[in-house]
DNA sequence: AGCTTTGAGTTACTAAAGGTAACTAAATTT
DNA sequence: AAATTTAGTTACCTTTAGTAACTCAAAGCT
């Protein structure tokens, strides 16, 4: 039987979040999104996956070319901190100067899907989040 | 004209990484996803949203409760960040003690569609990342 | 021979963010 | 008159991020 009124749909998303985010227990037992959250969730571990998702394979001076900004210690930690969670891989060639190309793995591929949702989200309501700072910043000027 | 053979879907995702992802003009020009991992990237800010579709009103205290871990400070930081960029609202009654109401607003919701789809990513992905990262540590002790 | 360059990092140091614990306000209850 | 309640501050300490200089080993230049 699919249900298909207001009060069902607001069910299955309260269930749906339980399901991820399960803070009872979250300290016992190990919770999903705050271990991808706390392993990936940071800024240069996404640009990082999305100049990936760009160049597909690129060496460390590449990289960090592309993803502008990053120093050279964040982008040697980032990397490590993909290449440890399955996301990035990592091959040596034993020549001097040494050569190292990264790309994506298939879970890299994947999460970069969902970075690009959420990118696609932060695009498509920056508009509504700059009006909302200004709203915001004459609330306080107003006190 | 609709395209549908590999190559053309590769295309289609560089397209976007672009659209949502230009290192090059990032510095000058805002970048959205810049601009929204910047300012609710961070895990106190999905955990409370997150919070926030369960309990869908909530008091400061009540919060406190269910973000379990958060401090007294971070919650005040998040929750400020969180109204400043229109994703809750807060609602002060002129009561003694005070009483101040948080909810997420329709921006919010529209943002916890998203975590949610992250956060189902990150429960279906468990195992794999987890399986790297047994990985890795053996490969760091064959060292 | 000795100096420079090259790529992929380290290491030591400084700045910024996050976290802890104690404190505040103002009325109501004990 | 002291304790309680709620929603925060403030001062302090610790962890994380960022900067700049250094390393390694071979090849190329002078």
């Amino acid at each position: 039987m699919i249900v298909t009124n207001t009060e069902n749909q607001e069910l299955t998303i309260e269930n749906k979040i339980e399901k991820v985010f399960d803070m009872e227990h979250c300290e016992t037992v190990l919770c999903p999104i705050k271990d991808v959250l706390a392993h990936l969730g940071d800024k240069w571990s996404i640009f990082t996956i999305l100049a990936l998702g760009q160049i597909k394979v690129a060496r460390f001076n590449e990289l960090k070319k592309q993803v502008t900004g990053i120093s050279q210690r964040m982008l040697t930690v980032t990397l490590r901190s993909l290449e440890e969670n399955g996301l990035v891989s990592r091959q040596i060639f034993p020549e001097i100067p040494p050569r190292v190309e990264y790309s994506l793995t298939s879970l890299g591929c994947s999460l970069l899907g969902q970075m690009l949702q959420l990118a696609e989200w932060a695009t498509s309501h920056q508009d509504e989040i700059e009006t909302a700072r200004k709203n915001f910043k004459e609330k306080k000027l107003a006190f």
